[in-house]
DNA sequence: TAGAGTACGTGATGCGGGTCACAGGAACTT
DNA sequence: AAGTTCCTGTGACCCGCATCACGTACTCTA
């Protein structure tokens, strides 16, 4: 039942020193982990709820890059290059996390080289995301289509992938999702309306249900 | 005269075994490296010149996300997880480069643990440049901001840091400098048009020089 | 059950900047 | 010296969407 996938197919020995360095820890809901800017502590495993991902201007305005689910590795970045935090990670489930000391983790890494190349991979990861977002914000241009991307994006993660009618629960507000697709609550609401109007989606209470697959795609790419 | 500077600092054996497996190559002016998209063919350590990274849409559209300097690994995560580049480098000046085959550097790093940690750090600054870009495309509104910041990126770079009145020459056409921020080419002309008329800053032949780094920071923080 | 807080829906308005079109310049070719 | 090609400058136009300003609905707490 090991959760922290990352790591889990490591010889035994490394297993064991990592379980030895590590803090099970517990959150509430809406516990911030890291602040953008903050000197690195250490990383956060992931083992249960949602943290949301996101950066923010000095006026207040905020992008969120991503909601990391059980299994991810938080902070890893700044940690192994000892850079503040690049974002801020803030709990929206109950999570339990386990927590790594940076001096212990770097210890770690140094005595493990099986688990020095995962981290490798992930960090390879995480920057491949970081790129697939600048693609998405410097080059697609209109909300509509990022907003489409996102509902596809969505609907493949739900094992939903599949059906050509996929459902998928709205658990963001119209807020969250603009701060996510970059662009302002009231244009998530029009361009819901739109897409509604246009029987491309269909709202049940808070299930969302693609009707036109097809049509969303060709929204989402190109023009 | 070591200029793959990421290694350099590693044990002697080390060294020995990445100077066995890496292809010194010359490349013209305008070669491309590698495209987005393709399978990981291995890394290329810059020696000498610059090497243009962009990415672009089906549209054609371009954005240029850095001007790769010498001594930076290019393909690194794409080489390390196995998925395809995610990003297109082109040279812009004649250069320098040091190859090595994906499965040659896979086993160096295996064998090599040091090295193994120094990748893990390189991938963790880029992954870091690239939140920084994310930061600026998705929260910087302003076309002007975007500008004055990348003049004010260059000046710091040029060693010219220090003076109130930097000067930097112009190595770049205003198209790219708009892929660069992501605008158009004749966004950049007018904002430089303007910046001119307010005094901010000045032409002589192909070298700018900044006469009011006051103002051009004001620019660039914030609004 | 009233009130407060939060999410959603929608019109009116205005600005940034993308796009088109064309006119000088500069630099390289033959 | 004339022609090509690439870069720069500038005006006109217009569309997407941010912003403001509401009104409505739903939930939570008292």
């Amino acid at each position: 039942m090991r959760v922290d996938r990352i790591f889990c197919d490591l010889p035994t020995s490394a297993l064991q020193s990592f379980e030895n360095i590590k803090y099970a820890t517990a959150y509430p809901k809406g516990a911030v982990l890291f602040v953008e800017g903050q000197a690195p502590r250490g990383i956060f495993v992931l083992c249960k709820g949602r943290v949301k991902l996101s950066i923010c201007a000095t006026d207040g305005k905020t992008l969120i890059l991503k909601i990391a689910e059980p299994g991810e590795v938080l902070g890893l970045s700044a940690t192994v290059s000892g850079k503040p935090y690049e974002l801020t990670a803030e709990t929206i489930d109950p999570c339990q996390v386990n927590f790594v000391k940076r001096e212990d983790f770097l210890r770690f890494l140094k005595d493990q080289p099986d688990a020095c190349f995962k981290v490798a991979e992930q960090l390879s990861d995480k920057y491949n995301n970081a790129c697939h977002e600048v693609r998405s914000l410097g080059l697609s241009h209109s909300a509509g289509e990022k907003l489409a991307k996102l509902l596809l994006e969505w609907s493949s993660k739900n094992g939903e992938a599949a059906k050509q009618e996929p459902r998928l629960k709205m658990a963001l507000t119209h807020e969250e999702i603009a701060q996510m697709i970059g662009t302002s609550r009231e244009t998530v609401t029009r361009l819901f309306a739109d897409l509604k109007k246009r029987q491309i989606v269909q709202s049940k209470g808070s299930t969302l249900v693609i009707r036109n697959k097809a049509a969303l795609k060709l929204i989402a790419s190109n023009n």
